[in-house]
DNA sequence: TGTTCAATGTCGCAA
DNA sequence: TTGCGACGTTGAACA
């Protein structure tokens, strides 16, 4: 990895262009030849970016370029687009070089998953008496996150999202329209379960028929008594 | 801005919980006391970070994790929620603070708002006698793109998109069945127009009776007499 | 300030 | 490889 702290231009073009006017700027060179250009605020994401595969060519300036006082120029070509990533240094504050070595890489816990796990073992959320099928139902046109019988036997569906958007609707609809036609199953009632759901998508849940349920994770999480945690 | 590069740990505990087993990656600390941790190699994402605003405050490790090496304990606090990101440091193998000053940001060019705007310059790309109504047609589901005239008096709902993907279509289809019910606009036309149409996307909008339109970026830039160029 | 929607989205999984 | 959905999404425009 290879630090520069230099004065420069960057321009992208390829899905769209994209410019950024001279100042001092960190550029980062990853191993796998992967440019970061990063202002020093904002978010994690680079003002200006190349991913890999992509290899970076170092030139000189051509002479209109030179005489504007451009030291250096890199060119970051993507491998398999034609997106392009243009570097011009003006003055290079610091330059360093480093080896990293390869990264063991992330430990995750506590998605969708994690919640349809949570739900399934609380299926009683969805009403007294109810009874769980199972989680992830195979249908033709996808799995069903989880399959219950209410008291009066019942279906119901239900979709999980971390966040309750128009299209989780569409969705479990597409699934209630399908699962309704097996005569086994009918009638199948839908409830639509989020850590959030947003108001656009309970408007269209509640106009179809379908019910909401909003999960509190901290809740749910606090009920499941197995100490699954990761470390 | 600081760059340090360290061997060392980070967990994230928040929205969900991560951790980084040691291994050796890039720090940088913004000006405004956001964290980024970087491997050698991925993309623009960092493994792990703190978005501002947030505090960074460094301490000294208790006996335990002191016993383990390390040297140092970073703990980065996010202002407003408990999100918080804990970096251990083991071995520091490289130090430098630099002084960037503001960005002054970058400028766009060709997004899907800029595709909106040529093609409204441009309508009878619809075809022959199409008429211009307007953009941003409101509708109490949002905005229509780009709502036109047939020369036969029909009514074209063109939803725009730089990749058509099948949500456009499904959204455009949400558009097309409301503004049918509106006896001033019906019949009401359907248009998926988008630098680049998934074959998913077509299908399924051939299959619906909606048309597919592939922009030229290019093109309709290049009619575009105005000199709009950003740079 | 909150909501909505695009993004050079990126990332991971499965068919 | 492509499709599909989640993401600690981020970011910007707009109400």
């Amino acid at each position: 990895m290879r630090l520069v702290v230099a004065t420069c231009t960057a321009t992208y073009s390829g899905r769209l262009d994209a410019h950024l006017p001279q100042a001092t700027r960190l550029l980062v060179v990853k191993a796998d030849g992967s440019v970061l250009v990063h202002a020093d605020g904002g978010s994690y994401k680079p003002l200006n970016w190349m991913s890999p595969p992509c290899t970076l060519t170092v030139s000189v300036p051509d002479d209109e370029r030179a005489a504007l006082g451009v030291q250096e120029v890199w060119t970051v070509q993507h491998a398999k687009s034609d997106d392009r990533l243009v570097v011009e240094l003006f003055e290079v504050h610091h330059d360093s070089a480093h080896e990293l070595g390869v990264d063991p890489g992330l430990v995750k816990d506590g998605v969708e998953a994690h919640l349809q796990q949570l739900l399934a073992e609380q299926i009683t959320l969805l009403g007294p008496g109810h009874q769980l099928v199972r989680r992830e139902y195979p249908t033709a046109i996808g799995p069903v996150d989880i399959l219950a019988r209410d008291p009066a036997g019942g279906t119901v569906a239900v979709e999980i999202k971390r966040r309750g958007d128009i299209d989780g609707v569409e969705q479990l609809t597409r699934y209630l329209e399908l699962l309704n036609r097996d005569p086994l199953l009918a009638p199948v009632r839908g409830v639509f379960a989020a850590q959030e759901i947003r108001p656009q998508a309970r408007v269209l849940a509640t106009d179809r028929g379908i019910g909401c349920l909003v999960l509190d994770y901290a809740a749910l999480r606090g009920v499941d008594d197995a100490g699954s945690r990761l470390f």
